[in-house]
DNA sequence: GTTACCGCTTTCCTCCAGGTAAGTTGCATC
DNA sequence: GATGCAACTTACCTGGAGGAAAGCGGTAAC
């Protein structure tokens, strides 16, 4: 099979696919700016699975910092992805819940997690051929 | 309404949905441990679209630098993501394509796409309304 | 009154992703 | 033979993400 490379490409700026592309790929920077770090979606995950306290919240999620989890909940606060909940008992206890919002995440959620289980399966495959 | 919180809440480690939770948590993080940076899912993307030359992504994908960009396809090529392709003509001619891995990927940039476009909305409304 | 827990905060430090700018090699065109 | 492009590479630098460890203010149990 011979393929035909032409010397110059041209740029065509005015290809329709070239601006969905474009399009989409605004779309995907945008969200990754928000949800961006290493952290960020973990979190939002655990809590749209259930409300929790700061301790369980780091306990769940083995190996993030004191200080990174509270920036992070800070973060998602302000961003409207969890609400934070003072309850007067004595201590005061406070309980960290997913709002409406990052329940949106969900689907998004759900495929990386998917994506994710298939692609440590390959990489298991690829292992057992090299050995 | 009045919610009462217990005092000590058990870390309940046997709940069943606790490891299901665990579990995609640990998914979740393989796909981000992956797909980490800025610019790797912006690179699968543009092309998955379609087959391009180096200086053809370094130009539709604005702000990414000659460096990071020679970098990520490296890494890319590494991870199967896509194939580097070298046609004899002169000067040779290098085409970058995606490979059928990397269309695995597909539902998880068109989620990531879809929930940026509505992020990016909800942002414009909220801004309206502070005005 | 001392020890422990909860929900953080503070300090300090390290690492590296990623940016800038300039250089390089091999053609090819003028 | 000078200029230019394509595809990178190299060298240098910087901000900030994020880790480790200790501290802290309030409460409460012993």
């Amino acid at each position: 099979m011979t393929i035909f490379v032409p010397m110059k490409v041209i740029r065509n700026e005015s290809l329709p696919d070239s601006k969905a592309c474009a399009g989409s790929l605004r779309n995907m920077l945008d969200a990754l700016y928000v949800l961006n770090g290493k952290w960020k979606l973990a979190v939002i995950l655990c809590l749209v699975q259930s409300s929790k306290r700061f301790n369980e919240i780091q306990h769940e999620i083995t190996g993030i910092s004191a200080k990174v989890l509270a920036k992070e909940l800070k973060d998602l606060e302000l961003n409207d992805f969890i609400s934070r909940n003072v309850y007067p008992t004595s201590p005061e206890t406070i309980i960290y819940e997913s709002t409406e919002y990052s329940r949106t995440l969900k689907p998004l959620i759900a495929e990386l997690s998917a994506w994710g289980a298939q692609h440590r399966e390959k990489i298991k495959e690829s292992m057992r051929k090299k050995l």
